[in-house]
DNA sequence: AGTATATTGAAAATCATTATCAATAGGGAT
DNA sequence: ATCCCTATTGATAATGATTTTCAATATACT
């Protein structure tokens, strides 16, 4: 059986010897059940609804933690804010991002993943990660 | 015979009423006779040795108008700062992204933009620009 | 040359993000 | 439960990249 994220983000904190605080616990719960691809802000005011007080510099902390422990990865799609998608171990996705309505969708092609694999090969590159968007117009706003 | 992007953006500034300036033809001087990928402030260094009154808010605007004009395009690579890389009608390229040495090396690959353009047909999306990035570890800092 | 308007450069303003720091909270040990 | 050490928090200030503002200047047209 597969260790939830949840799960993985305790162990890592365990790991780091992290304490667990109530805000922590808060974020890492309102993360995980929110969408993809949420903004830091985004998350902060979502946040914010249940947990007025909280600070926008311990979002920002915990995100960077989640990230680190593996369960979160920083994505830019150019609008100037910094997002975070969830991470399940040993997957990877690619996105489709709406220019028009700001939709973003998840796709996965193997065939794209092997022949990046051939060139960065080609080029005597190791490959760490990858990023690939393919923006312009989604279905909903084609039609 | 195709046009340079030089008299693309030539053309541009006409049909836009701007106006001819020094700074803007040496900003573009510069910019077409340089790398690929300088950063704004790169680029506002190296255009100080010719002409050290420039303005730094110059460079940002002109770099924005190239962009606009086509003959650029901004791309981020998630070290905090745009950087701007040539283009030229109708070619694409990808980047190879050092993660130790910073370089960056450019690819084309046929068959994968075919399959993007199958992806984003099975999905009802049409494709305005895309984004590929491999992050690693060159061959030179692999040696 | 004269005029209207675009452009420039310096400085101030913004925006997202990060660092600082005093006050507080977690989690042992006692 | 209490004490103590250390991690964490939230407010605020600081940072770094980019944009805006604005008065002075340059450009293009008549």
């Amino acid at each position: 059986m597969k260790a939830s994220n949840k799960q993985i983000f305790q162990n890592f904190a365990l790991s780091k010897g992290l304490k667990s605080t109530r805000q922590r616990d808060m974020i890492l719960d309102c993360f995980l059940s929110c969408d993809q691809h949420l903004s830091t802000e985004e998350l902060y005011l979502k946040l914010k609804e249940s947990m007025p007080g909280i600070g926008f510099a311990t979002v920002y902390r915990t995100l960077k933690l989640f990230a680190e422990s593996g369960i979160a990865r920083e994505i830019q799609f150019g609008d100037g804010q910094t997002r975070y998608e969830h991470l399940h171990a040993g997957e990877h996705h690619d996105h489709l991002v709406c220019t028009r309505c700001g939709a973003i969708m998840e796709f996965e092609n193997e065939t794209i993943e092997k022949l990046q694999a051939e060139v960065a090969r080609n080029h005597g590159f190791t490959i760490i990660n990858h990023k690939l968007e393919l923006y312009g117009i989604c279905a909903k706003c084609n039609s």
